[in-house]
Formats: structure tokens, sequence, C-alpha cells
RNA sequence: UGGGAUGUAGCCAAGUCGGUAAGGCACAGGACUUUGACUCCUGCAUUUCGCUGGUUCGAGUCCAGCCAUCCCAGCCA
């Protein structure tokens, strides 16, 4: 069925079309002035191996990605595991798989754990410059010393040990020779500063904890702010792209790179992260929603992350989309969730073949159809890409239809079926409501309709307009299945700025239907497989689907201008 | 009461040397329609670019002051 589309790379090297933005009007200026050298231009996407990937993620790579090929540079991806306790080789598959997903590749992969003899190095480097020192401050005290926002700390009591002291100390920690919290390692930069983070901030802790790839072999690791800027020298980035909240770390980084020597000048730059709205993109609440079973996994098509989004029947062309139309800036924002509909639509809508499925069945009987008749009628896939080619669908004389498709009591510009009204089913013929069939409790449970032999195909000899075009499944023909209609997860636009995420979980965010019926097609899906179930919506063969057990997810419905006129009513 | 950053339509977001507000989403009309979909038209900042002053023939763009919002006090990243 219809592949994932993946980019044709040679459109996305050294294109031009690039929408410009701030990071690139950058690096124009870095390469105007001499700083870097046009074809030297290297960026890399540092994820930490401890969760699975969201979009917002995406939007993140893409940009590191995307700033590469622009400049017809290099591309890393790099695990930046440098704290044992919190990452595993699961989460570090997954990232690389969904990286693969949405057809991004790498030039080079490295682990910022196979840096670890480096970074060592440039701490004893540090220490013998002066500029680090062994602390034995507990981490309470650490933080007193700190200070606060409006006061400046005060010096540790070990800040001037020796270099010697310090080479001796700093080596027996490494050896194992101290517990855990009872020393670390910290630069010697001003307990003064009006920058938080440049008060002798901590660049090594004692971690007595087995590493997923270097295993045993240390039990002191490297800070963030002192490993990244070194990660980053090691492999000549030259443009090292984070999101906001590190702009206050940059003077840290600057320092690290000056100060250790390793030969280049990575810059880093920072840029907003994603925010979407009606949805949560921190990895602690998403954690959360997964440990809490307020979702059934990481893959849950509620969730934000690739691996739920892909479940959910997004396509990587629709998140690529999505991120160059949002742009990049440093403004904090709120992207509205109807964009990345949008995004999928449209993808879908020129890729995803038509079928034809009826969720909430309503049985039609046609009174003048020969009882033993079933005819083939030829339908479209694709109206969009007559290339697609057109499949053969079964009818005959009973049928279901939508019960939404039928009113009793019609509404004000209801066109659908009604009593004495007459539709097309789409392909087939027209037909008019003649009778209702109701239980003891007055629930309908069956329309007896005619049919028009003439209108064969959809359309009559005499030209008569007919308004309502209704989507239909042969009764002796359907398929049975399993359908999730998936809604917002939770009922807020901006759930990230509530604490207690039960109290705002969207009750209906998974409406499953058991009863639904399919065109026959549908017989040899397979997981993944997109579709348009016609006059409905996009839908995705779910991953638990089987050929005894149909389970479709429901990505996203089609723009409905009828519920909006309705709400008016 | 410290430091860093940001403020252009409901939501994103362009706006080079100051020259008279791109585009997309959403929304509202209409055309077309064997998907009330798609597509196509039209409208959507004309006392307006957070506010107030200033410089200038002319300011979203320069200057000053103010206001609002976000981030920072993990031995997380």
């Amino acid at each position: 069925m219809s592949e994932d589309k993946i980019r044709d790379e040679s459109k996305i090297n050294g294109k031009d079309n690039t929408p410009s933005n701030f990071i690139y009007d950058l690096i124009d200026e870095d390469i105007r002035s001499g700083r870097v050298s046009k074809d030297d231009i290297i960026t890399r996407f540092p994820p930490e191996p401890n969760g699975y990937l969201h979009i917002g993620h995406a939007k993140a790579l893409l940009i590191d990605y995307l700033t590469a090929k622009k400049y017809n540079g290099r591309f890393n991806l790099r695990y930046d595991d440098t704290n044992p306790v919190k990452e595993s080789i699961e989460y570090a598959e997954s990232i690389q798989e969904d990286i693969r997903w949405l057809g991004i590749g790498w030039d080079a992969l490295y682990y910022a754990s196979d840096y670890f003899d480096i970074m060592y190095e440039c701490a004893v480097k540090l220490i013998r410059k002066g500029l680090a020192y062994v602390c034995d401050l507990s981490a309470d005290e650490i933080r007193e010393y700190r200070g606060t926002l409006t006061t400046p700390g005060k010096e540790s009591p070990y800040r001037n040990r020796s270099p010697e002291e310090n080479l001796d100390l700093f080596e027996r920690m490494k050896a194992g020779e101290f517990p855990e919290g009872s020393r670390v390692l910290r630069a010697k930069i001003d307990m003064a500063s009006p920058n938080m983070n440049m008060r002798d901030p901590v660049i090594y802790r004692i971690m007595k904890v087995e590493h997923y790839r270097a295993g045993n072999k240390w039990c002191i690791y490297p800070m963030y702010d002192f490993a990244h800027p070194i990660e980053d020298a090691i492999e000549n980035i030259t443009h090292s792209l984070c999101s906001l909240e590190y702009e206050d770390h940059r003077p840290l980084y600057d320092w690290v790179v000056d100060n250790v020597d390793l030969g280049s000048k990575p810059r880093q730059i920072e840029f907003a992260r994603l925010n979407l709205s009606y949805t949560v993109m921190s990895k602690r609440k998403l954690l959360q929603l997964v440990n809490n079973d307020l979702v059934t996994g990481w893959d849950d098509p509620r969730m934000p992350t690739l691996s739920g989004l892909r479940r959910r029947g997004f396509t990587p062309a629709s998140i690529w989309d999505f991120c160059e139309r949002i742009g990049v800036a440093k403004t904090n924002s709120m992207v509205d969730y109807a964009l990345l509909e949008h995004c999928v639509r449209e993808d879908l809508n020129a890729s995803a073949p038509r079928v034809m499925a009826v969720l909430r069945p309503l049985k039609i009987v046609i009174d003048n159809y020969p009882e033993d008749q079933v005819e083939w009628f030829d339908v479209e896939i694709n109206p969009e890409n007559p290339d697609m080619g057109t499949r053969k669908v079964p009818f005959c004389r009973e049928i279901y239809i939508e019960q939404d498709d039928f009113m009793e009591v019609p509404p004000r510009k209801y066109f659908r079926l009604y009593p004495g009204n007459e539709v097309r089913l789409k392909n087939a013929y027209y037909i008019t409501c003649k009778e209702i069939v109701k239980d003891a409790d007055g629930n309908i449970t069956e329309l007896h309709c005619t049919y028009d032999p003439e209108s064969r195909g959809g359309s009559s000899p005499d030209g008569r307009r007919v308004k309502g075009t209704l989507h239909w499944v042969s009764a002796r023909h359907a398929l049975d299945a399993e359908v999730r209609l998936y809604d917002h997860l939770f009922t807020v636009p901006d759930p990230g700025a509530v604490d207690d995420m039960d109290s705002i979980i969207n009750p209906d965010s998974l409406i499953v239907l058991k009863n639904c019926k399919l065109e026959p097609n549908l017989s040899d899906t397979k997981p993944g497989d997109h579709y348009q179930f016609f006059r409905l919506g996009y839908f995705c063969t779910d991953r638990d689907s089987t050929p005894g057990k149909l389970i479709f997810n429901r990505t996203v419905g089609l723009k409905d201008s009828w519920s909006k006129e309705m709400k008016k009513q």
C-alpha cells in the first residue's frame, strides 16, 4: 500500500529555496567573517537515551539536519549518554528507529560515552591549570554555598587546594576510593557571578553505576555542561544548536571550550523548542502518562512521541512539512494542533487509497432489488490520483450505511437520507427511503428503500440532481472490524501548565467501535497501511491488527463543515 | 531586589541599507463537487507592529525609558 515517503536527499542538499531563519543568518555571518569555512559546517543531534523521541525532538532534529544539508555540511547523531542511571539500550534503539522512520540519515554515529577518556584528560588539564578543584562539600552544602538568584554565593573551603592535591583526589575519585556524594570536581570560575551556572559548577560526580555501554569502567561521570562542549569540540561541530533554556549555559560552554584546548571552537545557538496545543512535551510528564496507565504505552496513538504518531497514522512527510511550516525562531510559542492535522490531511489526501467503511452501521433493505443479485462496481482508488486505478466493490440487496446519514426528522439543510428523500450510494444507485423499522423501544433497526435501476453507477439518464452521496458496504460481503477514534488526550489547550494531569484527561480521547463494517478489499490490509475511509477521515491499520481481527486507528477526521453548521443551529 | 531572553493578526511567522506590514494555519463568505472532502475565488493588522516618548521628510525597523511573559538557585540533560 502507500509507502511512507522519504524525501529525496538530492533536493535537500544545498537547496537554496529553504526559507531563511536567524540560524542561517548567523552561520552566513560566521562564513563571511571567516570564523568558519563555508564547506566545513557540521551539526549534530544529541539525544539522551532516556526516553522516546517526540515531535518536539523531530523539530530539533530537522533543524540540525536541514542546517547541515543547506550548507552541504555534515550531520552527526550523537548519544549524550553521560548519566547511566537514566539511560538504556532500549531507548537508544528506539531513537535510531524513529530517526530512520523520519527518513533522516546521519554521516556519523557517536556516543559521548566513547569520549570519557578524553573528558577525563580535559578535567586533569583544568586541574593543572588551577581551573578545577575537588570539593568535599555535601550536595546540600553546595546548594547553600551557591547563594540565590539575588545574592552571591560564597567560596567553598576546598576551593584553593593545590593542583597536586586535586590531581591526587580526582584520580582516587576515578579509582573508586570515595563513596557517591562525598566529593565532586568543580570548575573554578566565579561564586559571585550573576549567572548561577558560573558559580563553580560541578563537572564530575561519583556514580558507582554500570553504564549501558561503558560497563563498569567508570565510577565518575561528567556533567552535561562539561561534557557537551567537549563532545562538540571533538567532532568539530561548528554550530551546536539547542533550545532556549541553554542560553544561560553558553558562557560556561564557551569557558569549557576555551580552557580545554581541543583545537576547535564550536558555537552554540539557541532556538525555541516546540509546544503543541493539547499536548505535553516534557519527558517527565510523558513518562508519568505511561507509568500511571493514562495511556497504553509510549506508542499509544494519543502520545506525541514519534512512535505514537506513527501508530496513529501520521506520515514522515507530514511531520517534515509541519516542522518546516512552524519555522525557527526564539519566541516561546504554542503551535496549534490543527496545523499538524492539516499537514497529514494534505499528504494523505494525495496518497491514501479510498475505501468504504461504515463505523456505526444502519441496515438497509432495497425492496425492489433482486434477492440473489450481486453487482461489482468499479470504484476509483483515489480521485486525486487516477493513476492509482480502480477497485471492485460488491453491491447487493442488503447494505449498511452510517447511522448519521439517516434522520427521521431532518434539520434544515440536511440532504442525506430521510423518509421520502432520494440519495446516491457512491458509485452504485439512487435510493429512496420508504419505511422505517423500529424495535419495541423505538430504536430504528432497519430501513426499507427502493432503488432506481436507471441510476446504475450513480447517475441517471434524466440528469436529475441528487445532492447527497453516501458511502455504503454490502451486508453480505462486509468485513467486521474494530475502529478506534482518537481525540486530544487533554481537555485544555495548555496541559503543560496544569500540575494535576488526571484532572484534565479527556474522557473521550479514545472511543472504540467494535461493530464496524468494511468493504472486502480491506481483507489483506497490513499494519501501518493508510486509507481514507470515504467521507470519514484518514485511518491507519493498527500494529495489532490481524486478518482475523482487523483494527484501525483514526489518524484525523476529514474537515466537516456540516457538523459546524449543526453546532450553529 | 540578580542574570539571560522574547514581545508583528486567534495560532505560527517573514520583514535586507529606516521608505509606507510576506506567507501558512484557523476563521467567515462564495464557486465547483458521485467525498457537506479536495480544489478555486473573496475577506481577515488603513488611528497598525507590547507601551510612551525622541531622532527623521519618513520608524515594525534607530535611540531612551517603561510594561508583560519565559528561563536560571540538579552531584538531570
